[in-house]
DNA sequence: TCGTCCATGTAACGCGTTACATGATTTG
DNA sequence: CAAATCATGTAACGCGTTACATGGACGA
């Protein structure tokens, strides 16, 4: 059963404590971390969604209040299993970092730290390589590149030293000191 | 006349050399500037579009070839140079970093370098202040939160920080010496 | 009862994705 | 000429965006 990083963080979400949709989008506001859509039209109709393929569940009503509450299913949560489990794709290194870190943050708080720093071992392994991909292609085709393009290769380069540096102290326990 | 970052890149890239879809998509498969996807489905879909807004003009057929090539009409550049000047959002800053690292090429090969220059100076001061904000909030609310979620706010400062010193050698003119 | 939050939803629209369908040109 | 490659397009689908609609709860 496959899901979206957004249908992920919604089945951990709403299966680590029971939430409306009104809560995810108030959380969605508040917090730095998620990096997606408080709006209405696209909280409400993605837990719908997941409902009606059957990885959530809502409590109708509690208590005569019109507020509606969802639960994970045990399908539903396979699912988030099998989305933290994937294989890492290579353009979600780069391109897509912030699907990337929703996901190391997911793997931690739900499956354990242990498994989140394998986790960071894994992406430091591509982001070695990424890192050599990329320096090649400065010093290869890029020769002939105006300033800007340049120096916004550059901004790559650092960007990708900058998370592979992260991952290596993740690994070696070096992140939480300072 | 508002455009996207797609519709942008592609008014860029259609003015500095005329054009056909087929060269666009090749563009966008060989170098790791571009973010956008090389997809058909994409691509000439997006062409037309400006097109039919007036923004490209498109030699039907040359001599008897059937290749579409695509040139920028004036009305086209006008929206280029509304797109560059446009005020920068914040959300932009952290959460769609490759649209403004393309705007900041853009700046520089179809304006000037000395304009990037100042782009990276405004840039600079937000994320200054983004970087205060994002340790405020690590440091305050932040406090109850898990490892992981921690680990993933860090490496959100890092960030910060790496783009914020790519913009001060920017404007230094330190980076490109090495 | 009137306004103001809380809370959920829906409709129209744009756009990207995947997949498929061609036509034209080159190469063997 | 057949096969590969160049080059353009379209159709179905999913999903996010903006904007609007609704309806209960609660205080003044």
């Amino acid at each position: 059963m496959k899901v979206s990083t957004l249908d992920a963080l919604l089945l951990f979400l709403v299966g680590h404590k029971e939430m409306s949709g009104y809560d995810i989008r108030v959380l969605f506001q508040t917090t730095p971390l998620a990096v997606y859509s408080d709006s209405p039209g696209a909280v409400y109709p993605a837990l719908a969604r997941l409902q009606r393929r059957g990885l959530l569940r809502s409590s109708a009503e509690k208590r005569g209040r019109r507020r509606r509450g969802y639960q994970r299913t045990s399908t539903g949560e396979e699912a988030l299993r099998a989305w933290i489990a994937a294989p890492i794709e290579r353009d979600v290194l780069t391109k897509r970092t912030p699907e990337l870190d929703m996901r190391f943050v997911i793997t931690g708080e739900f499956i354990s730290w242990a498994e989140a720093r394998r986790f960071a071992a894994r992406c430091e392994k591509l982001y070695a390589a990424d890192l050599k991909r990329v320096e090649v292609y400065r010093d290869g085709p890029g020769r002939d590149m105006g300033r800007a393009p340049l120096a916004a290769l550059e901004l790559g380069v650092r960007t990708i030293r900058t998370r592979l540096a992260w991952c290596r102290d993740v690994v070696a326990g070096r992140v939480l000191q300072k």
